[in-house]
DNA sequence: ATCCAAACTGTAAGCGCTTCCACTCCGACC
DNA sequence: GGTCGGAGTGGAAGCGCTTACAGTTTGGAT
């Protein structure tokens, strides 16, 4: 405990007695507030280092009536986008002296009395994809809440930030059709999350656009045990086997590509996977994995720029921001770009 | 705001009133503490219900004198492992009632008053390797903050976790030198963490026991950029070329074996190269990296559990834990084992 | 009928901080 | 020399909750 490791920790009026001031300077001088006087100034700074005094910020975030902490819920942290959109929100947030609280829910017996706990200790939330049910959400903007919503259908008065997604899908399924294919299936279940109901919408799209008519999604979890069983099945359709494979992300892609070399199916040339995240394994199989790169980092950015101009009340009207997703062109397409998988 | 969209967010005055009882009642009620009859309790329930009431904790927090909050300080966020980490870690809390504040130091102006505000709003603080200065820490601790450290050399009055370090680096050098292999390298700064020099201390240490000479350690940042300039020096080594590279991570390794693909020399045929850590990626290229599998999640429980039990004072003497690591051996090391690159 | 304990409920005192307001200086200006 | 204003300071209220303590009921047992 401050005041050396015995007794209990140094509070402001252990500051102002140490200094010979009022609580009232103590405070001043600590938050930089009001008027001072240079002498005051240091002998408060003094008496605080002497006694370790650390602020309560509970007490403070009781009298000024607000946490100065965001909430950050996600339904997972496996993988490696969730770590860039942490670290992208951090950033934000510690340069606009707001601290992060995370809840993760999956896994979570009861995430909605997480979720209104958390409500109780920052001044707004974000949530990202189906992190939580729409119910919960509903109360917890009758709560009042502040809320930003990542990944997710459009709630009335919330803010969202999402990454744009049924464009680029079809701008990869046009590309493959462009090149011969006319058996593609798109691997992932839309119902999974409204990022991949997207993708698979633009990858009809393509196919509507030419009147052709559009493959059924093969509904599988996003994981790489269901990127080999469905490798498994590709392998055994000897009719109507297809040639080329959408994938709802690189876990999908990446164990399709893996099983595939193992069984002597030949990437692009028998057929042609492409994946959805760019993560770092995509660079450095081979061959290079097509997909598509989410600015994940820009996406935490964003969302708690848009959460603390809630929080602040500078801005009331709702806001949807789409960012802009980017595709990585590499040699499992078979589309005749091949970037040597040097690239960064 | 609670009570409705207008006016400020309901009290538990608000609800005592509402259910007209008194606010030591609706406490009673919402904590579960104490004696309340049926009635009151429904009475509460339904008017906390109404009222969208959320508790709020920075009141309770002042009250009970505890935050029931955890702060976890990181060096960064990037990379599979600080997810994992994480996730074990809030896993564990959250199980717990514990809340986790999280703070990321690598580009923070102010590191250390970042951490003290941090202080102010948790009952501890858990800190990753290098995250944190010594001075910082001990700032810490004289200020009566509970502290556990992760993979960080040991601090007096402090807890540590980390992963085995120096042994399954000696096991792995071994393995090479047994196999025939007479020009090691270890690729990577041993001053860079503390879980680095312990990788390099197990290196060193399987070079001693044969009376070998210790190869100086090739002093590098732990990146894809540095993996592909160490790769070209090696390229250029006509005379004196190693013929095995024992990095300190899996991204060196990787950039390390890309690169030799490239330009024609043969993994492991030519030159054996081990890594760190076993991202995904370590599992998909060819040949397969051998690597070393750290506990992350288990890292993370762990220290929750540890910084609990300090918080709580149901432990006060410091205690230091040490989770087993795990070999995996796959192709790039050259030793015979092959596992096909399908293991998960 | 009376009394007692147990069960329940309310009053009020904090928890540590911010901030409004009142007050005291003190130098500058008429 | 008196007045005014601003700089500096302190007193005290209040943020929303928990909880010790005291008070009120209730339902048996006597």
């Amino acid at each position: 405990m401050a005041s050396g490791p015995t007794g209990r920790p140094a509070t402001i009026y252990d500051v102002a007695a140490h200094a010979k001031l009022s609580i009232a300077t103590v405070s001043r001088v600590l938050q930089g507030t009001g008027p001072v006087s240079a002498k005051a100034r240091e002998r408060v700074d003094q008496a605080a280092r002497e006694l370790n005094y650390v602020p309560l910020r509970a007490a403070r975030s009781l009298a000024v009536q607000r946490h100065e902490a965001h909430g950050l819920v996600l339904p997972d942290l496996a993988g490696p986008f969730y770590g860039d959109l942490l670290m992208g929100y951090e950033r934000w947030a510690g340069e606009h002296g707001q601290s992060v609280v995370i809840t993760v829910t999956h896994g979570n017996p009861d995430p909605r009395r997480t979720v209104m706990d958390l409500a109780g200790r920052v001044d707004g939330i974000v949530v990202h994809g189906n992190a939580l049910d729409v119910p919960t959400i509903q109360g917890l903007r009758k709560a009042g809440v502040p809320l930003v919503l990542i990944a997710h259908p459009p709630v009335t008065g919330c803010d969202s930030v999402r990454s744009e997604s049924a464009s680029s899908a079809e701008q990869l399924t046009t590309r493959l059709l462009d090149h011969g294919r006319e058996n593609l299936q798109f691997v992932g279940d839309p119902a999974s999350s409204h990022d991949v109901s997207e993708r698979y919408a633009g990858f009809a799209k393509a196919h509507e656009l030419r009147e052709l008519q559009v493959p059924k999604p093969v509904r599988v979890p996003l994981t790489e045990e269901a990127g080999r069983s469905v490798a498994e099945k590709v392998l055994q359709a000897m009719n109507d086997r297809p040639d080329g494979l959408v994938c709802a992300n690189d876990e999908l892609a990446l164990a399709l590509i893996a099983f595939f070399a193992g069984h002597g199916i030949r990437v692009p040339e028998d057929i042609v996977v492409t994946g959805w995240d760019d993560v770092m394994a995509a660079r450095y199989v081979s061959p290079g994995l097509t997909t598509v790169r989410q600015p994940m980092a820009e996406l935490g950015r964003v969302a708690a720029e848009r959460l603390h101009e809630r929080v602040t009340g500078v801005r009331t009207r709702a806001r949807n921001d789409v960012l802009a997703t980017q595709l990585v062109l590499r040699d499992s397409c078979g589309t005749g770009i091949s970037n040597r998988g040097m690239e960064r």
